[in-house]
DNA sequence: ATAAGGGTTCCCATCATGGGAAGGTCAAGA
DNA sequence: TCTTGACCTTCCCATGATGGGAACCCTTAT
């Protein structure tokens, strides 16, 4: 490779082209902050440099960078991604290895989901008697102060009583 | 206050219905280390202490920090919990501005429930195709490769055609 | 030659939380 | 009284994914 002719060295990689970090960035959608980042933490490969120490990318970079977006845009980890991409690049991998790591991670994103519909109705429920108005009165307040979350979740255990305040 | 009295300063104050964090810790089910924390940011007054420099947490304090858990249970942000404590003990405070509040993190919390949800699809419809066994052959796979997470979203305008790799 | 618009590295910040080290304090038992 | 173990203190560091910004270098067009 003639990378480091001394003439003109982005014009001769972009004939094999490879991109800039800017270019790739754009094309992919993941941000060149990230794309470092992802080099620096071993997710992908270091990328080749020009003599004056740009970094490189072709098109199999370029693709590679979009299977990891487009993993990420799904939710998965960092670790997962480098799971996925690992099997990704194995021909010999079972599609039950690659099923499990999806099938994981769809619980997780299944419980975070049941999660955040919990606090949703804990909260609907809060606002159901606020009357909205200038009266200092407040359920929302009140809820906060006293219960609102139990609505039937995990009670910790109260060794002490306390006097109540407001 | 005897606080600082030669004999039995912990007594004393125990007598007061003050608490060490620990004590505070469990039975809000705050962490002593979160506690400190929120003292450190100013989401809560630094607290007294005995003389040997023992936190001591009252009723009140204790009241509060069950406050901020329940808060915190249902997703809101410090910063939400620190204007929800100001309007808790504001007793001018106008109702609508506790609905404010809510209402904000409310809207918040479904957008993060629709994002979840259609991250939930989208790898839903990935594993349909998955024979989840010994073969190579992997549709999940292939997916991230090309499209996949573009249910109908967002598509990036992509400047550059590359041939494909996978 | 100079300016614009890339690129490079390095450090810092986010948000809420926890881990752990080094050292001081309290309560209970020998 | 001395020891022991459980507790407290402060301080520093780490997480995960991302962005901001400084200081400096490279390329290209005017």
């Amino acid at each position: 490779m003639d990378l480091h002719s001394h003439d003109g060295k982005l014009i001769n990689v972009r004939m094999r082209h490879s991109h800039t970090i800017g270019e790739a960035a754009a094309t992919t959608g993941v941000s060149a902050k990230m794309i470092r980042h992802y080099e620096k933490i071993r997710l992908i490969m270091p990328a080749e440099r020009t003599g004056a120490g740009y970094r490189l990318y072709d098109p199999a970079d370029i693709h590679k960078l979009r299977f990891i977006r487009r993993a990420r845009n799904l939710g998965f980890s960092i670790d997962e991604i480098k799971e996925l991409l690992g099997l990704w690049q194995d021909e010999t991998r079972a599609s039950k290895d690659v099923r499990h790591v999806a099938d994981s991670h769809l619980v997780a994103l299944r419980n975070k989901a049941a999660e955040i519909h919990s606090m949703i109705d804990a909260l609907e429920h809060l606002l159901e008697g606020c009357t909205n108005d200038d009266r200092p009165d407040c359920p929302i307040l009140k809820g906060l102060a006293s219960d609102a979350t139990s609505t039937r979740s995990k009670n910790v255990g109260h060794k002490f009583g306390y006097e109540r305040i407001c």
